[in-house]
This record gives C-alpha cells, sequence and structure tokens, in this order.
DNA sequence: TATATAACGTA
DNA sequence: CGTACGTTATATAC
C-alpha cells in the first residue's frame, strides 16, 4: 500500500482571484516602481505562493487564469457577473506581468478561452486524485468547496486578504457549511451568490437551506416537493424555482476541460535564475528574490540584486581568429555584440550568446587583420545581432572595410522608441532601469582607475539581456517600427555621416567678413541714433535702452524682464518708430547670418590639415519625440533659406570633387496630405488630386470665390490656417500671426472648418483616442504616451493636446520619409551607383550624383519616395539640379 | 567653469 | 494662447 508520504502533491491555484484579493489587500502606494507600475497584486501574489510552496512542497504545480470576463456561463445567462464592476486598470496591466514572472519561476500557466479559472482547477484536482495525487486547491471561489474530498483539500483565502490561508478538508467544510462538499452548491443554489450576481430564494440562508437538504435528502427532492413547504419561505422557494435550478447549473464547475498539458507535464521544474531576477528586479521585488532563490536552493546565483551585478568573465580568444569564428558560427539566436573604438577604428570585439547550446557567455578579441578576414563575412550576414548605440559602431566597421549585416535590434533606439519622451541616452542607463542593476564602470575621478569598467564582453553581455527586457515591453507595431524603419535607416545614417557634405571654406570665409564690415557699420549708426555705446547682443543692455531711457512701451513678458525679440521689435516700429529699432533688426540679421557662417566655416574639416574640405554631421536618431531625426555638430537641418541673401550660406554647399552635380529631392506639403488621408477630408482629398495649387484651391473654398479669383491675401491667410492646424493652431495665436483681429481669426476658422469639416473631426477625435489609449499612433505604429493628456492641470493638458494633435502627423510624416530614405540609400547600393545621399533635412534629401548617374538616380529618388506610402493623395516629390544646394534647390 | 535664458535658424 | 528641433551669446551661479 502507498502510503500517504510517498504521495506526489499537486497544487493548483487560481491566479486571477488570488492576485485580485491581494491587490486590494495591499495598499497601491507602497507597491510601485519608479516608472509608476502598480505591482501590489503581483508581488502579493507571489509571496503567498511562495509561502504556500514553502509549506507544502507540491511535486507538480500550476496557476489557472481567466481569459475574460466572457464564459460559457455568460452565454448561458448574460447576468451571470454582470453586477461586478470592471476591474481596474492599474490591476489589468498586473496581469500579464504576473504570468512573466511565473513563466521566469517556470511554473506553468493555463488559460482557456470561454471557461473560467476555477472549471480549469476543477478539472485538474479531478485528474489529480484519479492518478493517486494528495491535491491542494488554492482558489477565492466559494464554488470549489464542492472538489474537496478525501484527495482533495481547497485553501481558501481569509477575509484579510491572501496572507492567511484556511484548509477546508471534507470535515473542515461540514463543521463549516454543515454539509458535505458535494451539497455545498445545492446550499450556494437556494442561498444565492451575490458576487455572482445570481440571486437565490428570498429570506433564505445558510441555516434554511441545510435544514431543508436535512429533511428532503436532496435539493432534487426538495424541487420536487416544494409544495410541502409552508411558511413565506415556502412560498418564496416555489416562485423561485427557476433561479434555484439555474444557479445550480451554472455554479457547477466543468471537471472535463480539454487541456494542453498533462499532470506529468506539471511536474516542478528548475527555475531560470537569470529571468527570475530580470524580471523580479525590472519590478523591484528586492525582499522576493532570495525568498524565490531559497525556494529554489539557488541562492548564490540570485545573489542580491543591488549589489553589483554579477557579470560574466568574458573568455579571451586564442588564438583569436579561428576559436572566434567557430564560437560565432555556432551561436544560436542573437548575439550582443559590442566593438569598441579607437581613432575612428574597430579596437576590440566582444561578443554574448544566452542560447541552450551556448549556455550565457562571452567571448573577446582584440581587432586585427586576422581577425577580420576570419569574422568579417560573420559580421556582414544575416545572422541577428543587437547593439548598443550601433551607429558608431557601424561606422567603424565601415572604415575598416566591413559592411554589417544582420542587425536586428539596437538598445538605445529600442529604449526611444518606448520611452521617447525621456530617450535614456546610455546602456549604463537601460541596464539601470530595466535591470535594476548597475553597469560596472571606472570611477572617472581617478587618473588611474582601481576598478575596470565593463569589458566589451560584458557590455555584449548586458546589451543581450537589456534586449529581452526590452523586448518584452515592446508593443508589435513598434517592434514593426523598430525592425522595418529604424534599423535600416541606422544603417543608412551611418552611411550618410561618413560621406560628409562638400562646403566651400572661400565662399563663407569672404561672405563672413562682408557680413561683419556691415554688422560693424549698423552698429555705430545704432549708436549714434541712442547716443551711446551697448551690446547689441545683450537683451538685459537692450532692455534698458528701449524700456528706460528711450521710454517705448513695454512689451511681453519674459521670465527675467520684457522681451526684445522681432517679433516685438516689429510692432514697437510699427507704434513707435524709431531709428534705433530697425538698426537693431538689422544687425541682429547680420550677426546671427555671420555666427551660423562661422560655426560651419570650423566644422569644415581643413585642407590645409590633410582634411577634405566636407562637413559631416550627426544625426540624433533618438532626439525628437516624434519620430524625426535631429542634426547636431554642426546642425545641417537649421541652414537659413527664407531669405536671398543667406541662400548664398546654401551656395556654399557644393557638389563634391568626383561627382558631378547635387540633387534635391522635397515632398510637398506632405503633412497637409497626411491630414487628408487621416481625415478622409473629400474636400481635401479633392485639393490634392485636382492638381490646384493647394492654398488656391483651399481659399478658393474658403471664401467662396473661383480658383483665379482668390487674392494673394486669401491665400496668405488660408495658408496659415492650413499649417496651423497640424499644430493646434487657437483663433487668437491665427490673429496674431496675420497681425489681423480675433473676431477675423475666428471667422476665418469657422468657415475653413465648414468646408473641411472631417480635419476637425479628425483632429478631435484624434486627440479622444489618445486620451483613451494614453499614446497616440503614426500611420506605421509608432507609438508617443500622453500622460499629461488627463493631468487636471489645465496648461499641462492643453499643451499636451497640441502636442498629441501634432505627433500623428509630424510622425508619420518622418515615418514615410525614412522608409523613402533608407530605400534609395539600398537601392543605389543594390544597383551598384557611387550616387549617394548626403542631407536629410526632414522633407527633403541632398544626394551627391556621380558622374553619369544622374537618370537612374533620379528614377530611384522619384519612385521611392512617391512609393514610401499608399496614402489617399499622391505623394508629390519636388526634384532639382544643380552645383551647390541653391542652385539644385530651384 | 558650468548652467540658464532669450533669441532665432530650419521643417 | 502653434508642433518639432540645435546653437549661440550673455548673464548668472558656482
Amino acid at each position: 500500500m502507498v502510503t500517504d508520504s510517498a504521495k506526489p502533491t499537486l497544487l493548483v491555484v487560481d491566479g486571477h482571484s488570488l492576485a485580485y484579493r491581494a491587490f486590494f489587500a495591499l495598499p497601491v502606494d507602497n507597491f510601485s516602481t519608479k516608472d509608476g507600475q502598480h505591482t501590489n497584486g503581483i508581488y502579493g501574489f507571489l509571496s503567498m505562493l511562495i509561502n504556500l510552496i514553502k509549506a507544502e512542497k507540491p511535486t507538480h504545480l500550476a496557476v489557472a487564469f481567466d481569459t475574460s470576463r466572457q464564459s460559457f456561463r455568460t452565454r448561458a445567462y448574460t447576468e451571470y457577473k454582470a453586477n461586478r464592476s470592471e476591474s481596474p486598470s492599474e490591476f489589468k496591466g498586473q496581469i500579464p506581468l504576473l504570468q512573466d514572472c511565473l513563466a521566469a519561476m517556470s511554473i506553468p500557466v493555463l488559460q482557456k478561452e470561454d471557461v473560467e479559472a476555477d472549471d480549469i482547477l476543477a478539472t485538474l484536482a479531478t485528474q489529480g486524485a484519479e492518478q493517486g495525487f494528495d491535491v491542494l486547491v488554492c482558489s477565492g471561489d466559494r464554488d470549489t468547496i464542492q472538489l474537496v474530498n478525501d484527495d482533495i483539500t481547497l485553501l481558501y483565502p481569509n477575509v484579510q486578504g491572501v496572507s492567511q490561508l484556511k484548509r477546508y478538508d471534507t470535515a473542515a467544510v461540514i463543521e463549516r457549511y454543515g454539509v458535505r462538499p458535494e451539497q455545498y452548491p445545492d446550499i450556494a443554489a437556494l442561498v444565492g451568490e451575490t458576487s455572482d450576481n445570481l440571486p437565490g430564494v428570498p429570506k433564505v440562508g445558510e441555516k434554511t437551506a441545510v435544514k431543508w437538504l436535512g429533511q428532503f435528502g436532496s435539493l432534487d427532492a426538495l424541487l420536487e416537493n416544494a409544495d410541502k413547504v409552508t411558511g413565506v419561505v415556502g412560498s418564496n422557494l416555489r416562485e423561485h424555482l427557476d433561479d434555484v435550478r439555474r444557479n445550480r447549473t451554472l455554479n457547477r464547475l466543468l471537471r472535463d476541460v480539454e487541456l494542453p498539458v498533462t499532470i506529468a507535464e506539471l511536474e516542478v521544474q528548475p527555475m531560470d535564475a537569470q529571468r527570475v531576477r530580470d524580471i523580479f528586479a525590472r519590478l523591484e521585488f528586492k525582499t522576493l528574490i532570495p525568498r524565490v532563490a531559497e525556494l529554489a536552493g539557488i541562492e548564490q546565483q540570485m545573489a542580491s540584486i543591488s549589489a553589483a551585478a554579477a557579470v560574466l568573465a568574458p573568455v579571451p580568444c586564442e588564438p583569436p581568429a579561428d576559436e572566434l569564428a567557430t564560437w560565432l558560427a555556432a551561436a544560436v539566436g542573437e548575439v550582443g555584440v559590442t566593438i569598441t573604438i579607437e581613432g575612428g577604428l574597430p579596437r576590440r570585439l566582444g561578443f554574448a550568446t544566452r542560447d541552450a547550446a551556448t549556455k550565457d557567455a562571452a567571448v573577446e578579441a582584440d581587432w586585427s587583420p586576422d581577425v577580420a578576414a576570419s569574422i568579417g563575412p560573420w559580421l556582414s550576414s544575416d545572422a541577428p545581432k543587437v547593439f548598443s548605440d550601433a551607429k558608431l559602431q557601424v561606422k567603424a566597421l565601415r572604415r575598416a572595410g566591413v559592411t554589417l549585416g544582420g542587425l536586428a535590434l539596437d538598445t538605445i533606439v529600442t529604449g526611444w522608441l518606448l520611452r521617447p519622451s525621456f530617450p535614456d541616452k546610455t546602456l549604463a542607463d537601460l541596464v539601470d532601469r530595466y535591470l535594476d542593476e548597475k553597469l560596472p564602470e571606472s570611477d572617472p575621478t581617478q587618473l588611474v582607475p582601481e576598478t575596470e569598467g565593463a569589458t566589451p564582453g560584458q557590455l555584449s553581455w548586458f546589451t543581450l539581456r537589456v534586449t529581452e527586457a526590452l523586448r518584452g515591453e515592446l508593443p508589435e507595431s513598434v517592434a514593426r517600427v523598430l525592425a522595418d524603419i529604424e534599423m535600416p535607416t541606422l544603417l543608412t545614417l551611418a552611411d550618410m555621416e561618413l560621406a560628409g557634405v562638400s562646403v566651400s571654406h572661400a565662399k563663407l570665409s569672404e561672405f563672413s567678413e562682408e557680413l561683419g564690415r556691415r554688422a560693424e557699420a549698423i552698429a555705430q549708426k545704432a549708436y549714434t541714433a541712442i547716443g551711446r555705446e551697448v551690446n547689441l547682443g545683450s537683451p538685459k543692455q537692450l532692455q534698458e535702452v528701449l524700456f528706460e531711457e528711450l521710454q517705448l512701451p513695454k512689451t511681453r513678458k519674459t521670465k527675467t524682464g520684457y522681451s526684445t525679440d522681432a517679433a516685438v521689435l516689429a510692432d514697437l516700429q510699427d507704434s513707435n518708430p524709431h531709428p534705433f529699432l530697425d538698426l537693431l533688426l538689422q544687425h541682429r540679421e547680420a550677426a546671427k547670418l555671420r555666427q551660423i557662417i562661422e560655426s560651419l566655416d570650423s566644422a569644415i574639416s581643413d585642407r590645409a590639415l590633410g582634411g577634405d574640405g566636407r562637413i559631416r554631421t550627426t544625426y540624433v536618431q533618438t532626439g525628437s519625440q516624434t519620430g524625426r531625426l535631429s542634426s547636431t555638430d554642426p546642425n545641417l537641418q537649421n541652414i537659413p533659406v527664407r531669405t536671398e541673401e543667406s541662400r548664398r550660406i546654401r551656395a556654399a554647399f557644393e557638389v563634391g570633387e568626383g561627382y558631378e552635380t547635387l540633387l534635391t529631392a522635397d515632398y510637398s506639403q506632405i503633412e497637409m496630405r497626411i491630414m487628408a488621408h487621416l481625415s478622409e477630408d473629400p474636400g481635401l482629398i479633392e485639393a490634392f488630386n485636382s492638381g490646384e495649387d493647394l492654398h488656391r484651391f483651399v481659399g478658393a473654398r474658403v471664401f467662396g470665390v473661383e480658383p483665379q479669383n482668390v487674392t494673394s491675401a486669401m491665400r496668405t491667410k488660408v495658408k496659415a490656417m492650413s499649417y496651423g492646424l497640424v499644430y493646434g493652431l487657437s483663433a487668437f495665436g491665427l490673429s496674431k500671426q496675420l497681425r489681423i483681429e480675433q473676431t477675423e481669426a475666428k471667422q476665418l476658422m469657422t468657415e475653413y472648418f465648414h468646408r473641411f469639416g472631417a480635419v476637425r473631426d479628425y483632429l478631435r477625435s484624434s486627440v479622444e483616442q489618445a486620451k483613451i489609449d494614453g499614446y497616440t499612433e503614426t500611420i506605421f505604429g509608432r507609438r508617443r504616451p500622453f500622460p499629461d493628456l488627463s493631468s487636471p492641470n489645465r496648461v499641462l493638458r492643453e499643451n499636451a493636446e497640441r502636442a498629441a494633435l501634432n505627433a500623428p502627423i509630424q510622425g508619420s510624416a518622418a515615418d514615410i520619409m525614412k522608409i523613402a530614405l533608407f530605400h534609395i540609400h539600398d537601392d543605389f547600393s543594390a544597383m551598384q551607383l557611387r550616387s549617394r545621399v548626403l542631407m536629410q533635412i526632414h522633407d527633403e534629401l541632398v544626394i551627391e550624383i556621380a558622374p553619369g548617374e544622374w537618370d537612374a538616380a533620379e528614377r530611384i529618388v522619384r519612385q521611392r519616395m512617391g512609393d514610401a506610402a499608399d496614402l489617399a493623395v499622391p505623394l508629390d516629390v519636388q526634384i532639382g539640379r544643380g552645383q551647390d544646394w541653391n542652385e539644385a534647390a530651384h
């Protein structure tokens, strides 16, 4: 005979109901991560589960969840549980994370459409009992009492929460409820279950129900002989027979749910210590880690996460070349890669893997011709690789003659896609945020550091682990943006930065000197006009001159005083003409141009020092919240263009040696086209399909005249309105920009929306949707969170509303340009053209055309820009050709 | 010597 | 009281 102690124990747990109890039992304020993720339900559940496992030592274990509120019960009786309020979103968000924790702990999670967690428990418990297990059922639902028998014990939480569980065996059920466990559903059917919205017989409680069952022997007998029951409760029973039968049907748990696992497969498995550490660290469960570790008998692997993280000791490869290539060839799955750079070229290499075959491992080697020859093919292959801040490394490899292939993910870019408002700048930031560990770093205060920083192998290792954490948070749509847009864009930007753009030092310095002389002359005149010298570049000194000495009226306030910006000076000139004002404006203009020229000139790679006369910017891929690029050192995306004179700067951007000409290509009105597409406004769509000038077309509609009768004043107004729309312009702002009365601006807006109503509807509904979702999304799935949309602070909220209105439009335009950009780059490469993209200015590309390649290049550019997105209106592309940027722009 | 502010260039 | 950026000179705090 098998003794009890030899019997295996099966523990099955209702995850949803117990986590929900924990959610209400534990104060949410004490259980939130620094990101604001609530964790009280997860913590309470896991704490309970750990205690339970420790006390009961189950040999087999599973946790069941509901899939949704819908089940066969709600289909049978639509009122079932209909009284339950929607569970709070703070709770719902915890369930997937809890399931991640359980997965890391190698605990099977079971759920199935159309049945509730308790039906899964009932099925497992029944099978377990049949197979000779001691079965423990842990659930917060009373219906599970019916499962109790000699083999099955129920663990039911106390009212306080989940920390205390009461054991119900057969005797305990009889003692508490006065009936055998299998009769409990009969009692419940008579009494009713308010929490499930199942009304029972009025005035009948447990006492009466137990008495009746004692008298009649069974529920069926009672219902058949209902006429024999006397008194008010008797007549109540007769009036509610159907309710009782319905209750009894619904509270019977299914014991034959088809499940994808056998009991044997629920055997307790070793935990994935690293995964447990990662996710517990992310949820900031510091005290749970040692408790789980004790449970799993893996204390050492799980050592405190607050201490410096245990990092892999990378294995050096000797002789490097052969071993490294063999090792990489054997790697399964993604490989973390780090290339340190010295003098722009690769210096050291680190690779890390986490797959089952090689285990967690990292190797390192110095860059050398041997190594390059040996692993160059792997680096160029499609074998998946993950980097942190890949662009610099891609450039270094390029300089060394290697073209990177298989770029699957960049942690910095991915972190930015997830949190574009607060991008983490370094791997250390990501390790801190997503793993709650500290990347080893050398002490920057020491000249000769005592502590070594992380090695390339360790950096790769952290890159790989951060990648796993990031993937866990990446919605499908954002994952597509990453793979389909950002990674190919990254490789393209690397080549653009390497190429640089040729700029004429001679043209710039000549212009600069001219402007310098002019600025000086203007300054002298300005000093004469006010009778003294001031620093014209100092707003503080200007305020003294304007508002004290000249007694001009005070203007718009700034933080430190009164504004002296161009718009304010122009207003002052209207109301209180004074020669100083105009001279100041002229001086500002000349000084600003000169300053821009000087900074560009200093960025030219100096031919006298062996340079090539080109300027190389850095495109910051994570530099905006909308998906646009930004450009720094120097910024090539804000080169002046508005005045004839300022275009002399653009004329200094020339075609480089060995190339034939420059090509510029720009999208016309891409944001308005995206508006037309997203809003599906028939008028706006017609405007773009008609071939008519957009603003003329819109002006004709708004002012009710024929297109040929649209005056330039009308055109200016609707143009400002159209562009303003994209930014969330108000009547006030419009009136200010156009210098018209607010009533006229309001009238203009009313008339505009009267003609293009779908535009207003779209803008409104897109902000509404963002309020519901908490984020906006571009056409291609790029997201931007907007927590302030629900802020009680009006200024914050309205700022967020305007930004949320703009984000899908500006962001979709950025997506489209990126798609066109890397396709052009890749096509040039595939067709073996030497022509190359040099600059991207949001809706414009500047391309250097190699001799004889104009026709082929132009065809590619037109096609790739025009076809980058399939919108309800065509994407119009303007192309120009010239020896310099200014000439090419016409 | 670093940081903040005002101003202004672009899409 | 119009979105998204980067750079500069000046003023201020350290």
